[in-house]
DNA sequence: ATGTCAGCCGGAGGCTGA
């Protein structure tokens, strides 16, 4: 049975309640990456999720960020904030800033592991958030270093605002100079990916034209003039399971919807008793 | 069109972040 983990950037989960209870039931993913919830732990509407059969783990903070992973399958070795010196600060891990929650999911074909992240926008740039951004992505780089030497199956999604090359917009020379599209932000994001990562939209088309997010402002999702910086990048173990990848687009044209859409991986975990 | 949202504080609407 494959196994579909979506990634979904909800812009505040109070706001778009509706809009991601809806989708959970249409598309009944096995696994959906939250980021953004821009809610605090004790305040996250738990009851709607369990009532649809997810498990829940969350990563929240008041306002701003935040991330959570639902699942339909156990959620083992939960760990939030990335596990380096520099977590917990105000006990909320990343510097004070909740943006990267991970789990193990345990299904009858083996186990998953999960890391969910929501990357700094940075800008303005220059400037101390574009630096926040480098720094943070730089810490992104070592976690995902040593989660290669595990060789597990595993997987990093979520929103890394980063704009990977120019046909990942529709005008990229209108984000020259933006902390999305910069050549420090994209090469940040390449050593990243170039340890032995597979891009899993990019692994199944080289089409131009794909997006994740659109603008609110301006009628950029009127124009299609939009961005793909939701991504996932898996091991080489993951890769080698992947089925599909897709963008639900189709989701931006909904009532009241997040700036960012769905984007979703299918998995084949290996039958029992498979290396 | 300083053009859109979400959430904060605080009890309106200005501010921040995106």
């Amino acid at each position: 049975m494959p196994l579909e983990i979506a990634s979904f950037n909800i812009n505040g989960i109070r706001a778009r309640l509706p809009r991601l209870l809806e989708w959970l039931d249409d598309t009944r993913p096995d696994i959906a990456c939250l980021q953004e919830i821009k809610i605090a732990d004790e305040a996250f509407p738990h009851a709607p999720f369990e009532e649809r059969g997810y498990n829940v783990a969350v990563n929240g903070q008041k306002g701003f960020n935040g991330v959570a992973i639902l699942s339909r399958l156990p959620l083992e070795d939960v760990s939030r904030g990335l596990p380096d010196g520099e977590a917990d600060v105000e006990g909320l891990g990343d510097e004070g800033q909740s943006r990267f929650i991970s789990a193990v999911i345990s299904t009858d074909r083996g186990a998953l592991r999960v890391c969910n992240l929501y990357a700094p926008n940075g800008n303005p740039a220059p400037g101390p958030k574009f630096d926040y951004k480098l720094r943070w992505l730089e810490r992104l780089r070592r976690h995902a270093t040593a989660l290669l030497g595990r060789e597990e199956t595993a997987l990093y999604c979520g929103d890394w605002n980063v704009i990977p090359q120019p046909e990942d917009a529709k005008h990229p020379d209108e984000w020259l100079g933006d902390a999305l599209f910069r050549p420090e932000s994209r090469a940040a994001f390449h050593r990243i990916l170039h340890l032995g990562y597979t891009d899993a939209l990019r692994a199944r088309t080289d089409s131009p034209d794909l997006y994740t997010f659109w603008d609110y402002k301006g009628g950029a999702w009127r124009r299609n003039d939009g961005i793909r910086i939701d991504h996932f990048l898996l091991t080489p173990q993951c890769a080698d399971r992947l089925i599909d990848c897709r963008i639900e687009k189709e989701q931006r044209a909904k009532e009241k919807p997040s700036d960012h859409v769905p984007i979703r991986v299918i998995l084949d975990l290996a039958p029992p008793g498979n290396a």
